[in-house]
DNA sequence: GCCAACGTTGGC
DNA sequence: GCCAACGTTGGC
C-alpha cells in the first residue's frame, strides 16, 4: 500500500468533478514527464491512497482523498492526432505515456494549503516543498498522517 | 502576467 | 555526451 500526492489544475479537473464518477481518467491523461510516467507505469498500485491537491491557484491545497481503482494501463491519448497530448514517438506496441484511474473517497474537512504545509517542518522533504514540479509524488507514511490531521481527519 | 526552476531537445 | 536554447510548470 503507497500513498501519493496527485496534481491537477481544477480548471483542467476539479476534486468536486469526480465526486460521481465511479472511475476516470481525466486528469492524469496527458502526463508527459518521465519521473512521473515511471511511478504511474510502476509503482502506482490498486487500492493506493492519493492526496488530491489543486495547483496553479491563488491558494494551492490539498482538498481531499481518492483511491487508485485500476493500475497503470497505456495512455491513448499521446496516440491521437487530435489529442493536444498527442505524441508522434508513442505507438500501440512502445505507449511510452500511462495513466491510472482513481475514485473519490472523501473530501476533506479543511483544506491543507501548500503554506500549512511549508509551515510544518515535519514536512519539510516533500517534493510539493522542494519547488519540484512533479505531478505525481510519492508521500511517506508519517506524511499522509500528519496532512490528514491538518485536514482534520484521521482516516480516509 | 511574471519569472524562477527545471525538464527536454538538438546541434556539435 | 555536453550544454545552450527552449518550453512548461506553478507559485506568487
Amino acid at each position: 500500500m503507497n500513498y501519493w500526492l496527485f496534481k491537477t489544475e481544477p480548471g483542467c479537473f476539479s476534486f468536486d468533478s469526480l465526486k460521481n464518477r465511479p472511475g476516470m481518467t481525466e486528469p492524469w491523461d496527458g502526463v508527459r514527464n518521465f519521473q512521473a510516467r515511471n511511478f504511474l507505469r510502476d509503482s502506482v498500485s490498486v487500492g493506493d491512497l492519493v492526496l488530491f491537491y489543486h495547483s496553479n491557484i491563488p491558494e494551492p491545497a490539498v482538498v481531499g482523498l481518492a483511491e487508485v481503482v485500476r493500475a497503470g494501463y497505456p495512455d491513448i491519448t499521446a496516440l491521437n492526432p487530435n489529442s493536444e497530448h498527442f505524441d508522434p514517438k508513442a505507438s500501440v506496441d512502445k505507449p511510452i505515456w500511462y495513466m491510472v484511474d482513481v475514485r473519490y473517497v472523501k473530501p476533506l474537512p479543511r483544506i491543507v494549503t501548500l503554506e500549512n504545509i511549508k509551515q510544518n517542518l515535519l514536512l519539510g522533504d516533500m517534493p510539493l516543498v522542494k519547488r519540484s514540479r512533479l505531478s505525481i509524488q510519492p508521500v511517506t507514511e508519517d506524511e499522509w498522517h500528519i496532512i490528514l490531521a491538518m485536514g482534520g481527519t484521521t482516516i480516509p
